[in-house]
DNA sequence: ACACTCCAGTTACCGCAAGTAACAGCTTAG
DNA sequence: CTAAGCTGTTACTTGCGGTAACTGGAGTGT
């Protein structure tokens, strides 16, 4: 009898947070990270203390809205992660799903990851620093585990391969926020040069002679 | 004549300006990076307007104070790359400057970063975001240009070396913060293992055989 | 039918930090 | 002696995050 009740409640609950980030979401893509509780309130038709009610403080609302980003990108990589297929396209097409949606929504993604940018001066935006960085550890971590398990390292290779996987994302994450913003080439050509830097084309290559200065 | 009265008074600022950021330093380090502009203020001895004045706004003061150590930063990282040393040497000896940089003073580098993690909740900090890119920018192109100076790419060469400035910082960015967090190993070992990959171990390592669910 | 309890929602407020205006003293030039 | 031009102050405004306390309506027990 209460448990029907409960569940009930529960579901009109879960729909109307599911409606309040969704709200937030529309008013952080538009006006950036810098939105404020009260406009996002407005957006969703009701005042602040609601939303606080539902998500505690602001950062509870970003890490909620953090999340749903975040799994749905996680899911795609993995996607790509998993797939049946030789490891340098394995590699290839998980950067390339990465740069793919950070290219797709670079509104969500400059969200996700430098939330201060488009406020005014003075504006605070979302406390993101304490988030962005569980973004990127938590890709991080699931790298490594694929690696952990699909690589064989020898001895070490469960540190070997945490390194690596933070390594990596690390690598996509600075080289895609770079490419987003300059775009000096076309992604495909990006891929490509950051799969032959893990390649170890870094070793292969030559010294430079008879440079500037010598 | 109002030259020289100029000088006196712009050597006198810089000097102020100077004994402002040795302040805000130590309570940016001492307080975490939410400390506020009146706290600041105080450390000097000083009152707020003054700051304003000197800086603009609190953007401004955490521009020169970012600069700062990233110039000290980027000083440290340059003499390690400009080594004559074997390249792996110099990759490695740079990495491990980083590092042992970071590992140094994990205030300053988090306030660099992750200017928002020290604060109460509510406590806005500094909109780092906006100022720690560049940081990571700054470290990307140059070495960007070290790579194109000193190593024989072929054509095309200078996209490719910045694609991999920015990767190679992004990944020595993440894998240090990631490893300053947990710290799951040895300074020693993560530059090893970064190395490692930078080296191509991930493109010679074998399949693994037989994992769980095959 | 009536009181009682929930609960979404509101208004009105607090605290606090960024940033600013207006004023006060000191030093120096004319 | 006065007029700039400093450095410094106090006291204020604005705007945000966050909260307390009230309001109105929907279901429920008697």
């Amino acid at each position: 009898m209460d448990t029907t009740q409960r569940t009930d409640q529960q579901r009109s609950a879960d729909r109307r947070r599911r409606e309040l980030l969704e709200a937030a979401d529309r008013v952080v893509l538009r006006d950036g990270p810098g939105a404020s509780m009260n406009a996002i309130a407005a957006e969703a038709g009701i005042t602040k203390p609601i939303l606080y009610r539902h998500f505690g403080d602001k950062g509870g609302l970003y890490a909620a809205l953090a999340k749903r980003h975040t799994d749905a990108l996680l899911e795609a990589l993995r996607a790509a992660l998993d797939a049946p297929a030789e490891r340098r396209e394995r590699v290839e097409s998980t950067l390339d799903t990465y740069l793919a949606a950070i290219e797709a929504r670079p509104q969500v993604y400059r969200f996700l990851m430098h939330p201060a940018e488009g406020g005014q001066p003075g504006d605070p935006g979302f406390d993101v620093g304490k988030y962005s960085a569980p973004v990127l550890r938590r890709m991080g971590e699931e790298l490594a585990e694929v690696i952990e398990e699909r690589v064989d390292l020898g001895p070490g290779s469960q540190q070997l391969a945490r390194v690596w996987g933070h390594g990596i994302v690390g690598m996509m994450h600075a080289a895609g926020d770079w490419w987003l913003g300059e775009r000096p080439c076309s992604r495909a050509e990006l891929v490509r040069s950051l799969a032959d830097l893990l390649w170890g084309r870094l070793a292969a290559a030559g010294d430079r002679v008879g440079g500037p200065g010598f």
